[in-house]
DNA sequence: TTGTAGGCGTTATCAC
DNA sequence: GTGATAACGCCTACAA
């Protein structure tokens, strides 16, 4: 770092720049904010000054002034973190930080420590954030949901149960349910599934999209298993499906990772993709494609969940009443797996 | 949120602790820095009051009277938030956030536009930020280093060239000769290495400390070929290893995804792992478990990378003089692949 | 449309 | 050891 010897000048303020504009402090912050009430010459100046001094307003003075905090926070729980490489989150994150770089908020991130977390509560609660998003896969994660009646918040995904808080997500269940169709219309008729976890929302709307979609065609829905949403997982139900002895000509698989796991047993066993069995995942993440033969999946845009969840989040923070729930249209990305 | 009709108190302050301990908020704000000149009987009345009206600190106040920022940033150069899906990134975030936890800063993330590197420049030379971290793959994303001159910052990783920044990274030249040594312990004679893109550090340094070891057992270092990471490219530097015809009975892949790639064409050609050929992979990520069998790999402990970094940045702001180059230890972790 | 002046919640410099 | 009292940099009635 430089050393802070001798010509270092100070940090300009507004005062700096009223100076140099011949203006009074009012007008240059008036300007700054784009109050529109300025005459245009006279603001033309101030921005020049403010140009030629390099200014750059102070954020805590403006908030103290002001009244209102100008940051964000995000929340992550501890327990999520804990996941090595979350792609998840790193997506969700980006959203939420492109969406907020064209606003005056700032976005900070507080990992939310399980053992104390009265830490984070008064954090948030100190009035120190004018708002906070949560993002998190475990409904357990939920333990922040009372908060609502405090401070803005917006929560990544639906949450289980009912709950009054806002929240932003795909719809799980209309997805899944486009997905297998996509099977049904390509001719297959024994469409197995392997489901996510029963306590996780997206674990019971996929599951659930694939019962609609069976229904509506008079398929047999027996053809299930369950995974954790993990690669191994979805191998060993895979193991499961084929052990049954049911033929199986189709398969809908609630994420790509479980879909990955069950590609190798699948090819272990000589079914060639998609010709002996079509299969088609959940997410698009990194797994689709890393596969062979590519998977055809259901595109999950977390980096848009990411810029709406911060956009309604601002919303609610200037007042502007929002639906408490957005979902987030997904599509179908057909690959070579069906 | 709450509707603000009526009973709602203002967030409490100095004045209102003050007067309900009936002291001056000299002495509160005294107690709140843990100034030791205090009797401790006028502390242990504060702090009650304190409590009782639960009392937080107004940041921004505290920030503006002190004239020193409390917030660090995190820099995400844009070019790397493109990737899906990154572990690193989640995970150094992570460390980060875990070590700021317990200081006064606040962690906020700018993801940084190359559109208009002026606005993230502005930002942080503002005056609003006390120091800034760094975190990308990429050499090319080093456009920051020079903010050095003006505020604390900190990268991950070492830097392409020479660099008077500071920066915490692995030893990855040592690690990666420590893993290669572990193939010729276990009597493995033609060890054939898939390295990284040779304009980064990592790809760098990981394939000279292949040489490096295979320069001390004698051994043949002509058997390489590069990949960019992914698992496709080692998918396919290791079938023009296995195309060039020469006998491998060792492996060492400069990082885990493309080990997997590696993997896949082993299986495919019959090879087992290990008895054929064994290999070692680098970083530890979830790569490596998923996998059959299991890989070797050198551990990457990005967390504590993350924790690192924090920690110098914040010996940095606080004027204690440390080290620009800190090497955090790696191990081995052996699995079942070598 | 512009300027004046008070205040936002803390810290920090003084006296006491 | 404790308490006045100025800042800190900016916003915002209110007055002009």
């Amino acid at each position: 770092m430089k050393q802070d010897t001798s010509g270092n000048r100070p940090t300009p303020t507004l005062e700096m720049v009223a100076a140099l504009a011949g203006v009074s402090r009012a007008t240059v912050s008036r300007v700054v904010n784009d109050v529109p009430s300025v005459d245009e010459d006279i603001a033309a100046k101030v921005r020049q000054a403010i140009l030629a001094v390099n200014y750059t307003p102070n954020r805590a003075a403006r908030s103290l002034a002001s009244r209102r905090p100008n940051s964000v926070t995000l929340i992550v729980p501890e327990s999520m973190s804990k996941v090595f490489a979350d792609p998840f989150f790193a997506s969700v994150v980006q959203g939420v930080a492109l969406y907020l770089a064209d606003t005056d908020y700032t976005l900070n991130m507080v990992i939310a420590s399980e053992a104390k977390p009265e830490k984070t509560r008064a954090f948030l609660l100190g009035g120190n954030v004018a708002g906070a998003l949560v993002v998190s896969h475990h409904a357990g994660d939920r333990s922040w949901t009372h908060l609502s009646d405090y401070i803005p918040m917006v929560f990544a995904g639906r949450p289980l149960g009912e709950s009054a808080s806002y929240y932003v997500d795909v719809d799980n269940e209309a997805a899944a349910a486009g997905a297998t169709r996509l099977l049904i219309s390509n001719g297959r008729t024994n469409i197995a599934t392997i489901a996510g976890p029963q306590d996780m929302p997206p674990g019971i709307d996929r599951i659930s999209g694939w019962r609609l979609a069976m229904a509506e065609a008079g398929l047999d829905d027996s053809l299930v298993e369950y995974g954790d949403f993990t690669l191994a997982s979805g191998a060993k139900a895979m193991r499961r499906l084929l052990g049954s002895g049911k033929p199986i000509d189709g398969l809908f698989v609630a994420n790509d990772q479980m879909a990955a796991g069950a590609y190798t047993v699948l090819q272990e066993r000589g079914l060639r993709i998609p010709q002996d069995v079509a299969v088609v995942g959940f997410d698009d993440d990194s797994f689709a494609t890393s596969v062979n033969p590519q998977l055809t999946t259901v595109h999950h845009p977390i980096i848009e969940m990411g810029k709406k969840m911060a956009e309604i989040l601002v919303d609610l923070i200037e007042g502007k009443d929002t639906a408490r729930v957005t979902q987030i249209p997904t599509s179908l990305v057909i690959r070579e797996s069906a």
